[in-house]
DNA sequence: TCACGTCAGTTCCGTTTTAGAACCAATGGA
DNA sequence: TCCATTGGTTCTAAAACGGAACTGACGTGA
């Protein structure tokens, strides 16, 4: 499979990943969640060749991902922005960054704790169903076609063993 | 910044996206979450070249995040199966898969729907707080240094503006 | 006015990574 | 013996990446 057949791929997550799967695009839109916003500031906090930042910008403004909102008129600047899109993919970040500290911190924890403003509380993320709100763990859902399929079918191994809870 | 030192960076963002933060290994571990085992059935599947997915298996293994298991002997064949380390990263197919059906999705819909087991529901996953409870938004939480930052600080951005909700 | 600095890129070149195809090795079966 | 199955490895060419230099529009200070 070429990359770019990737966004027309009938999954979900082949199509997220069109957008935030390769090296660098998630590692950009953290700066943009810690409110970095110029090309400079990208480029000296990330270590990043300059073109392959130029580069991952572009495509995130094309995906609607970022917007480039001008700061200062001449000479004109514009500075990138998450847009609600963007924004969006904060429970992303959160579920990766709750992964790394889990999985891949030193022994003596985690290089960033979070606290959440509301409760005060150092914390963590956690996948509740949106209509029951139990919590969801890693078998406790099922698949099945939905309205943008295309003709297409639910690939053979998430049915033939009738996806069973493990 | 070189590839091979992203897995000591102090941040777990960073040190996840060193295993799962390439082109191929989540759209790997999606097969896998769909109980694909095996070599030939991952490269019938996904269409990726051989020994592109040889070298994934083997860093998803080296990992921690597949085994090898034998499922016979004589010739000796093994498959390859999530580990908790692996299933862990449920949470973080689940917020990309939300994303792509509520961004990337064609104007029908999504191609594939979840349904939770338990409460019966068409779903998605809503992020919630470990301590609280609430709904966790993308402006929610603030950072603070950790046990394991070793002599580092918070990336300036992250605290110049004293970090507002937005 | 003229050198210098800032910001946001673009260009060039050499190294890595990837895609696609062919090849290899252990074993079992006809 | 020849073929099929499974799980890889090797080869070549194309694409992506890292690092450094260059460009261009403008401001500043001497």
């Amino acid at each position: 499979m070429r990359w770019e057949e990737l966004d027309r791929q009938p999954c979900s997550l082949a199509r997220s990943l069109s957008i935030v799967g390769d090296r660098w695009t998630l590692l950009v839109l953290r700066e943009c969640f810690l409110r970095v916003r110029r090309f400079e500031e990208f480029e000296q906090r990330l270590g990043i060749a300059r073109h392959v930042l130029a580069d991952r910008l572009k495509k995130l403004t094309d995906a609607g991902v970022l917007e480039k909102v001008p700061y200062r008129e001449r000479p004109r600047r514009e500075e990138y922005r998450l847009t609600e899109k963007g924004l969006d993919l904060y429970p992303v970040m959160l579920s990766l960054l709750d992964w790394g500290d889990k999985w891949m911190a030193e022994p003596e924890g985690p290089p960033v704790l979070r606290r959440h403003k509301a409760c005060g509380h150092v914390a963590h993320a956690v996948h509740t169903c949106s209509e029951c709100g139990e919590v969801l763990g890693a078998r406790d859902m099922t698949v099945e076609i939905g309205p943008g399929a295309k003709g297409g079918e639910l690939p053979p191994a998430a049915t033939a063993k009738g996806n069973p809870s493990k």
